[in-house]
DNA sequence: TGTATGATCGCCT
DNA sequence: GGCGATCATACAG
């Protein structure tokens, strides 16, 4: 059982704003919903894409925090990281999957779905609900078209950990995060 | 319920 | 020139 702080701080390690991240809602533009899901790519990380250094794709998350880092995946979607404390290297947590609360009607016709549960299960999937491509790269997570409402005090969380999925290097390490019991991961936790 | 595969392109070696 | 922090579809069992 975890307790979630009220707030996030995004000059603390990109472990720690994973696990904090959940239960906290993401709008853009109004449209959004609860953080069900992510994952800490933090430095010395041979699965992070700050693992080999400062490149033209990866700079964002060399700056300061509470920024968006977005990437091309596989050449086809865009998917969304929160940057976090960077001490001269890069890290950021990736936002995998959303419960959809705001804007559901905008969300299934960008998507071209019905199926709730499918769509905001997984980092593609969420990116392309939200409307969020490489014009949001850079941009304050703080401010508008972003909002970040953090979870009540009183609200009792429970965070399930396991390891990070997709990647071909630090396969064992349990940087994956999400709520538990939630109907909406982009795939379960065993 | 699970495994395989094609799509598609920017980044990095 | 190869390979992804993915997704949708097509199968098999």
């Amino acid at each position: 059982m975890n307790t979630n702080p009220q707030f996030i701080d995004f000059s603390a390690s990109s472990v720690d704003v994973a696990r904090s991240l959940i239960g906290t809602s993401l709008f853009v533009d109004g449209v959004g919903g609860r953080i069900v899901e992510t994952e800490a790519y933090d430095h010395d990380d041979p699965a992070s894409h700050c693992f080999n250094g400062l490149t033209a794709r990866n700079k964002v998350m060399f700056g300061p925090p509470c920024r968006a880092y977005i990437y091309r995946s596989y050449g086809i979607h865009w998917c969304l990281n929160f940057v976090c404390r960077t001490d001269g290297y890069g890290a950021g947590v990736l936002i995998r999957a959303l419960e959809p609360l705001a804007g559901l009607d905008i969300m299934c016709a960008r998507r071209g779905l019905s199926n709730i549960h499918l769509l905001c299960a997984g980092p593609g999937r969420v990116c392309q609900a939200l409307g969020i491509t490489d014009e949001h790269s850079g941009m304050q997570i703080d401010t508008l078209p972003f909002q970040l409402i953090p979870i009540t005090s009183a609200e009792q969380i429970e965070v399930v950990t396991g390891p990070r999925i997709g990647i071909s290097k630090a396969k064992d390490v349990p940087w994956r995060f999400g709520l538990s019991g939630s109907r909406y991961l982009s795939r379960p936790f065993r």
